[in-house]
DNA sequence: TTGAAAGCGCTAACAC
DNA sequence: GTGTTAGCGCTTTCAA
């Protein structure tokens, strides 16, 4: 078996208690102490037993992180930055995927696995502004996300309308008047599609030109699939365009293949461009100009704002975070910097 | 607080162990008993305490995944895969990240992290054959990956050289005679690189094709950029090809862009094919045709052999367990099926 | 079939 | 500064 405190408390002539100081960094340790209780644990390779910690201290050092699923590049890479800043900070990560379903969202918020975790970092997709009172949880909770505003917990988000203005804001600038939109969905107003589309039309009013509804493609879903199929509608019903504005990057890259299938050139005949920045975009052929929207800042903001209240002693009001974004402009909307396939900073090994 | 056994029993009227017998399904409960229990248990909304369950029976109920890093296609998918089988076998899964660091691999085997899991699925890649020691752990431990063979634990791989010579094999049925391979490794014999290579050999072989050393194009990682700038150098060498075997698809994809870029169509002049099957090769233009090595067959097998470890009674041999792969045509190959993009079956909802 | 009691390894009061 | 002690909530002998 393991050594335990015991184990060592004999072995250094001392109590469990000292030995328990010592490991937990209390101050007021005769070095000397601390010295013979050190070597004790080296020479038994003590590890605290990580169960009886939480059972004893109600800590589990674990946070959650509850995404719709890995495989959608988004959620993957915002899993990582999240495991990363959660490392800095001393803690482990535990992930759950939803598929976006509202039930199983709702349900995992008084899920068992709760108990595992000291709070929870949550990325809904299913549940709505209406659904805000399930947030309402007995542990520390961070949302992410769109879906629901004003709700009772920290929220961490990005300037979906700041963002999106600005990605239309520099279509206009390269000389486009005819900006399609691939990924609306119908009449909502919140959301990521909604808040999107309305920065939209601001950078279309301040421009002074006028909103064609006929220019907006909608989506149920925002798979790759959709922005192809939504694309081509667009290309089937006639109407004019000389740029589309994908509400994320899939999206967008779904439109960059079925506007090459029309034979249509990006940029020359359609500028495009995403939103989310991500790794893939840089890879395309064009390479797609999109929106970074914070997502490092996103999930070191999560991790942090969680580990303070989980280490808070007294409530305080939920607070609103927003991250900075960055339009990035690449080949699809008519950079003429030349291709380049990125090197040394996106050399990170893989072998599967 | 949380209500406890003691809670239960006391308003069920029993003793705690009957309680404890009713949650873990012990047989030998009369009925009515079991009944006011249950009673009891929903009356408090009762849920047992995971810590001091885990600290009494040894037990986690969590099982590890380490794998180098999420925002890898291939690990994003994979991790996906494990967590769903894990959830039918009602476990929970943690992801470690090890970024494919050698140490960083092997300090993950011995991290105190591991007494939060009842055993590891482990998937390294810095890792080699002479590190097999390593794995010689005191917990249940499954080898992902083709790093380490005739390793000390029970490994879960797929059939690289097979798959890679049908690959080959494929190309060759469509009269390409002239297939230059993206992603060798200098000297490799083992691991993905080295295998693959090594099914192609035999596929040309066995067609009467003599090899060249000419048309194997080396890369130190597997990103997309290694598989566009290895392109880039096969194209300047002047050697000629007919055809671009990727080792994985991700190189595939990078040669995809730079065959493009030089003007060539795929799949009339250069036909082009990856290795994993990921997502987003149902979606490039073209389509990319490769092979799926049974990746949620390796899921399957890897959590369903941990579990059996983690309750074996006595040690057994370590077995091996490879998974079918199966060689997927698609455009970029010079299949004739119409360009579609697949519908519902890929229908899952992002909106980042 | 059910109960009583011990104890997993640790932390935190409270002594000294 | 350091030691003693009492549980955290559960599972598990062992009795009844």
């Amino acid at each position: 078996m393991a050594a335990t405190l015991h184990d060592v408390a004999q072995i250094a002539g001392v109590s469990i208690k000292t030995v328990s100081n010592v490991i937990n960094d209390h101050p007021h340790i005769r070095p000397a102490t601390k010295q013979r209780v050190l070597e004790a644990i080296a020479e038994l390779d003590y590890h605290p037993n990580l169960s009886a910690r939480s059972l004893r201290s109600g800590r589990t050092g674990m946070i959650g992180l509850a995404l719709p699923e890995l495989s959608l590049s988004y959620f993957a890479e915002l899993a990582d930055a999240v495991i990363r800043s959660a490392e800095r900070h001393g803690v482990t990560v535990l992930i759950e995927q939803t598929g976006g379903d509202r039930d199983r969202e709702i349900g995992l918020l008084s899920s068992p696995r709760r108990q595992l975790t000291d709070g929870l970092i949550f990325s809904p997709l299913g549940m709505g502004n209406d659904d805000a009172d399930f947030l309402r949880v007995g542990y520390p909770l961070v949302l992410l996300g769109e879906r629901i505003f004003k709700g009772p917990t920290d929220h961490v988000t990005m300037r979906n309308v700041d963002a999106a203005r600005a990605a239309t804001e520099h279509l206009i600038r390269r000389g486009r008047r005819r900006i399609a939109v691939v990924g609306a969905h119908e009449g909502e107003v919140i959301g990521s599609a909604g808040l999107r589309l309305r920065g939209y039309r601001e950078a279309l009013e301040a421009a002074g030109i006028p909103f064609d509804p006929a220019l907006i493609g909608f989506t149920t879903l925002w798979h790759r699939s959709n922005g192809a199929t939504a694309t081509r509608e667009l290309l089937a019903s006639g109407v004019e365009f000389d740029a589309v504005f994908g509400l994320n990057d899939t999206l967008a890259l779904g439109a960059m293949r079925v506007l090459q299938q029309a034979g249509l050139r990006i940029p020359e005949d359609v500028a495009l461009m995403g939103f989310d920045d991500l790794d893939e975009t840089r890879y395309s052929l064009p390479t797609l100009s999109t929106v970074d929207p914070g997502r490092a800042e996103i999930a070191e903001t999560a991790v942090r704002v969680l580990l303070e209240r989980i280490n808070a002693t007294a409530p305080e009001a939920p607070r609103e975070f927003l991250a900075d974004f960055r339009v990035i402009e690449r080949e699809s909307s008519g950079s003429r910097e030349p291709v380049t396939v990125p090197g040394a900073s996106e050399e990170r090994g893989q072998e599967s």
